[in-house]
DNA sequence: GGGTGTTATGTTTACGTAAACATCTGGTGG
DNA sequence: CCACCAGATGTTTACGTAAACATAACACCC
């Protein structure tokens, strides 16, 4: 049924005559040229074909397709790159992937960037000094990018003055602003004042936070949502506890509140946090929700298989990934032309119910059947 | 100090004068041209300054340097990539970023690649079926890939028709080998029968399973790891309790093994479905590790915090991760020539000690002090 | 029946880099 | 003093693609 007088001569080497000094790469992969030989048609028309382009006959489409398929034409990239002048690739640059929300976001960007054609390139920094920021942006310089989301605190790239390529743009996901990037965050405060109302309404005198740690802006946030809160609602605000996000660090603040005789309700920053709170607070024999209300933020694939069920912020980093893509596909179609000026996303949170949280222990109200 | 006389006329414009129709990307950035004509040297010059070649004349060098500086030129990958015929980037396909493993892996995949110089591309494939398989790997032949690096199970690997494009090399992760593909594993093996073991030294008559799902490999390997050792030992293994790795799964299924009597001691193929796990038993009043001994796999970072703080086997992501970069750069030097045959590496494990093992309740042993 | 489109296809050229080759300089030795 | 060499630098060319510009073939209309 094909048209193609196959198995002809053309073999898949390109210009095989000249006596180049050929680096010795055997496999050599067919360009345009190749098919275009082999299908008896004009590079050109192949790369019609090959970008989909109008103007060409059924018939001719059809023999180069043919002529493609046997040779396993792919176009290469990195021509197309240099023609185009873009690569159709975003960078995503983070520190690290230890935490979940990164990890999430980063997948959703990469599915996102995917559906719209665009590969995504990782930039690891593994230390967050100064300098370690500069040289994964100045890797970024000469790299095969378009874009580029952060999803790391941006005073530290504040701090590196190392000024991305021209033509780059930049979507800072989950930290601060600076005025000079677009932002794509989750709606930490009002989660957060979800949670602490919560807590409130359910007849708690006062909310304890367990925060994230000072660097952090996210951590920031929520602290600073957490005391305006408990302010406007007229309770006074505990003495802050801060960790350093993980586990660890959760259940070494958790043995020194479960030693606060008044604490009954903590609000933890994170889900790692609140589950080594819930060690620690087990592990001094209050129990956790009679005694103790806890609730976390993130709402991480095991927060339900605490013990107990974990109580805790939903946080839609799907929502957040797609958000950056979209924001850095925006900024590049605009380009230079009156530049949407660098406002912040938020993206909604929702407050999880499970077993962590209850009304507190009698003394204070016996108002809740 | 500067040798060059700067601010010249020549702005980084390349071909200015030519009246072509330029696509109105603004950003328009330095080329070697423009940063030969500012030194006044000739673009290949330029080549070998910015390559770091020898025979440039330290003067000329410092010319050339300070040009580049000025005009921000950086090297333009996408020509690079096409003149060199490599891309110096590895592509690494995976199913999802939910599990630990894979994340860990990733990363490490990530850092390693940037340490040599290469940047790490995502593949996303976020269903596992064959047909999305064969997207991303079709995606991967026209991408800007030089080997690729699989986290997945492979015989979905197989059953995808795809071939790679020739050229690229593949090293596949946590998976089945198949003998086509380099293998970089966990010593799943080694782990399982550390676990098992160490439950049986402490006086556990036999031990039960909690194993990952049917189409993990991981799974199946541990799985008939811990059904070798007991053999070994002279023990009959119990019926296998299946998860999917979850923690909920881990849950559904500890509520079973819960009401099994002489279920003394499980071991959970990962920490998540041991955390469920953990909550099941407690829910059902049955103490770990009193009742119960509970081993994990994984040594995921808040095993430290469950309740009780989990014994579990950890795993080396980092190295697994290490080993794939070192395996495909390998392969890339070696190349054509006799191709190292596609053996398995594995990665060895240590068994992490806490808190959810011990002897088994007095009716079988009463050994232990 | 010769303009005038319109459509399918071919030809030229440029994208930015770097290998290969050419040239030019200054020095060395017979 | 000139042939020769080595090192520094310039010139040409190719990498694979696709935009821009030809050209060719055919249909249509007055």
């Amino acid at each position: 049924m094909d048209t193609t007088d196959s198995e002809s001569a053309s073999t898949p080497q390109t210009r095989a005559g000249a006596g180049t000094t050929r680096a010795d790469r055997r496999v050599q992969r067919a360009s345009m040229a190749d098919v275009a030989r082999l299908a008896g048609v004009s590079s050109q028309t192949v790369s019609r074909v090959s970008n989909g382009y109008s103007g060409v006959t059924e018939e001719t489409r059809q023999q180069v397709l043919a002529a493609m398929k046997e040779l396993g034409y792919r176009p290469n990239s990195a021509a197309r790159a240099l023609k185009r002048g873009e690569f159709r690739t975003i960078g995503v640059i983070t520190f690290s992937l230890a935490t979940t929300g990164n990890v999430r976001t980063l997948e959703a960007i990469a599915t996102s960037a995917a559906h719209e054609g665009y590969a995504v390139t990782l930039l690891p920094v593994a230390v967050p000094t100064q300098d370690e920021v500069r040289g994964a942006f100045s890797r970024l310089g000469e790299l095969a990018v378009d874009a580029v989301i952060v999803i790391m605190e941006v005073h530290l790239l504040d701090a590196a003055t190392v000024s991305l390529p021209p033509g780059v743009q930049v979507v800072v996901a989950d930290s601060d602003a600076g005025d000079r990037y677009s932002v794509v965050d989750t709606d930490q405060a009002g989660g957060t004042r979800a949670a602490v109302r919560h807590l409130l309404d359910l007849g708690h005198r006062t909310v304890w936070h367990l925060a994230g740690p000072q660097e952090s802006f996210a951590a920031q946030r929520r602290a600073d949502a957490w005391r305006v809160t408990l302010t406007d609602a007229g309770c006074a605000p505990p003495p802050l506890v801060r960790g350093d996000w993980s586990a660890e660090s959760g259940y070494q603040a958790g043995l020194r509140l479960a030693d606060e005789a008044d604490c009954s309700a903590v609000f933890a920053a994170n889900d790692q946090m609140a589950l080594g709170l819930l060690r620690a607070l087990h592990e001094r024999g209050r129990r956790v929700p009679e005694d103790v209300s806890v609730i976390g933020f993130d709402d991480i694939p095991e927060a339900g298989s605490f013990l107990p069920p974990l109580t805790t912020v939903h946080q839609d980093f799907a929502e957040v990934g797609r958000r950056c893509v979209e924001g850095v596909l925006r900024q590049m179609r605009e380009d230079g032309e009156e530049m949407t000026e660098p406002g912040t996303t938020l993206v909604p949170t929702r407050l999880v119910m499970r077993g962590s949280t209850a009304s507190p222990p009698s003394p204070s109200s016996p108002s809740s059947l």
